[in-house]
RNA sequence: GGCGCUAUCGUCUAGGGGUUAGGACGGGUGGUUCUCAGCCAUCAAACCGGGGUUCGAAUCCCCGUAGCGCUACCA
């Protein structure tokens, strides 16, 4: 079991769920997951775009029993540090005659292709150096003249039982005399990744399902090196809200940018699983442990799935609202100072923060939320937004309760939520309304917003002097503001 | 153009020769509470089209159509 993604700065969504399906499967199966970097293309960077792999992958809980940094012993698990090997598979594939060497211009060539695609004709490679004699391949090869080598596809036809799609085939001659290695002596992917899973003894290859024309390709290669295929299986691809291939225009991809954004991992994981993969249709909800126990490929789907962003931040709040309160407090503190949102200060007094967190409670389902419905408590004095300051406009007794409020709560014995209420409540009964009249007023003088936690932990949280001079401070305005109209 | 894969609510999917075609996200409505969120209840919403096989097809087969993928000295 492998998962080899090429080096490519950050894990990709579509990657990092081929990389969960490889984990659940070797996991389930009692396999070992083996990561292996296929940068056999030297115009790509290397070195930092591993880390982003690295890092997305480890976030996910995905670890791998082989590979970079951990080592093991079907190492190297860089293509680029076994040139030998595809070196030695190329020449045993040109001594066999199952491969021989291409003097053509790759300019030349593309050319040739982009004009055969204008005329409708199907762009493939012509052969014209097979009809090359040996002694003069070799001859040309030894005086260093640049060549790639290419694979002579035989004729018939190549099938395979694919383990999520069933029989699958295609005639050979469709397949064309592919490259294996380039004129600079790196192999290319379909000869790479069939020379390191025949060493790796690779078992199976879940892979995304555009790889599904690589396939015959490479069982050919398997057939004249020798050394069981692996078994294949091609799972659907991930796509964005048009149906195209997932990619940056339709919003984030990489996994840590969604880390950035306040998904838990478990919620990333979970989704993830759910994208092709179900367990009954009913049940959507499972730890890494139960998609190990559960996982199986006979239920992945062959249809390729639209990545549903909103879905998502349900099934984070699934996992943020069961997380113990310290916890939460922890990520929203962790994403205060990210953002640089909040005075170290405020951000340091934990045990505050804390109860500001329970009292926000299920409203969050990302740490990212947790201003939206707070930042009344970090403030000196509230500005009212325009909405909600006209109704309390409009209200002609407005101010009047907010002071007998104000008056209320500083008699209120001892300052907790009981007494609070109960007097809040208490103005309602004795003004005859009902406890919203008092309360809505109340919190729009308080937090300056129509939506806010309970009225009496927001109370609480301000403490009963910032309540009450907010309170009293609404009241002035109000009054002030109906001596003139035209505000 | 060639080759290949796929086709159930808007989205993710379950099911599979006879079902009221199930669940989830999202949406609507109602309830709960001081608002919102949450929770509870409830509603709307789908078998791509055409042929065939069959007593019976959404399910099996064929064709068509559409979408996507591959068609590189990218992976």
């Amino acid at each position: 079991m492998r998962f080899a993604p090429s080096p490519t700065g950050y894990l990709h969504v579509g990657g990092a769920r081929t990389a969960l399906f490889n984990y659940l499967f070797a996991r389930r199966n009692g396999g070992t997951f083996i990561l292996r970097i296929e940068d056999t293309d030297q115009i790509r960077n290397v070195d930092e775009a591993l880390g982003g792999i690295l890092e997305g992958l480890r976030w996910l809980g995905l670890r791998w029993d082989e590979g970079p940094e951990v080592g093991g012993p079907r190492g190297p698990y860089f293509q680029s540090e076994r040139l030998a090997l595809y070196a030695e598979a190329a020449a045993r594939l040109l001594a066999s005659g199952n491969a021989y060497r291409c003097f053509c211009d790759p300019d030349e060539l593309k050319r040739r292709r982009e004009a055969a695609l204008a005329r409708s004709l199907p762009p493939k490679y012509d052969r014209t150096c097979l009809a090359l004699s040996r002694d003069e391949a070799e001859a040309r090869a030894a005086k260093g003249e640049p060549h790639a080598i290419r694979f002579r596809m035989p004729d018939g036809e190549t099938t395979w039982e694919d383990l999520v799609r069933g029989a699958v085939t295609f005639r050979n001659e469709t397949l064309d005399d592919f490259v294996i290695l380039r004129a600079d002596r790196h192999p290319t992917y379909n000869f790479a990744a069939v020379v390191d899973d025949a060493a790796m003894e690779i078992s199976h290859v879940l892979r995304g399902d555009d790889h599904i024309s690589n396939t015959p390709r490479q069982l050919r290669l398997y057939a004249v090196l020798g050394g069981r295929p692996p078994q294949f299986a091609h799972l659907p691809m991930i796509l964005g809200g048009d149906g195209t291939r997932l990619s940056k225009r339709h919003g984030a991809v990489s996994v840590t940018a969604f880390r950035d954004e306040g998904i838990l991992s478990e919620a990333m994981v979970n989704f993830l699983a759910l994208l092709g993969w179900a367990y009954d249709g009913e049940r959507e909800i499972f730890t890494m442990e139960e998609l190990t126990a559960h996982f199986s490929l006979d239920r992945v789907s062959k249809n390729p799935a639209i990545f549903n962003y909103e879905k998502l931040g349900w099934m984070n709040g699934e996992y943020f609202r069961a997380l113990p309160l310290a916890r939460r407090t922890e990520l929203v503190a962790e994403d205060l100072r990210r953002a640089g949102a909040l005075p170290e200060s405020a951000i340091a007094d934990r045990s505050f923060l804390e109860r500001a967190v329970a009292a926000v409670g299920d409203r969050m389902k990302r740490p990212q939320q947790f201003l939206e419905y707070a930042t009344y408590l970090f403030v000196e004095r509230v500005e009212p937004e325009a909405g909600p300051w006209a109704e309390l406009r409009a209200k002609p007794l407005a101010a009047a309760r907010l002071r007998k409020l104000a008056a209320a709560l500083e008699a209120a014995s001892p300052f907790e939520h009981d007494p609070i209420e109960a007097a809040t409540r208490g103005l309602a009964t004795s003004e005859g309304v009902k406890a919203g009249e008092v309360i809505m007023p109340a919190r729009i003088a308080l937090t300056g917003k129509k939506v806010s936690p309970g009225i009496f932990d927001v109370i609480l949280l301000l403490g009963r002097e910032r309540t009450v001079r907010r309170l009293r401070d609404a009241a002035d305005r109000l009054e002030a503001a109906s001596q003139a109209p035209a505000a």
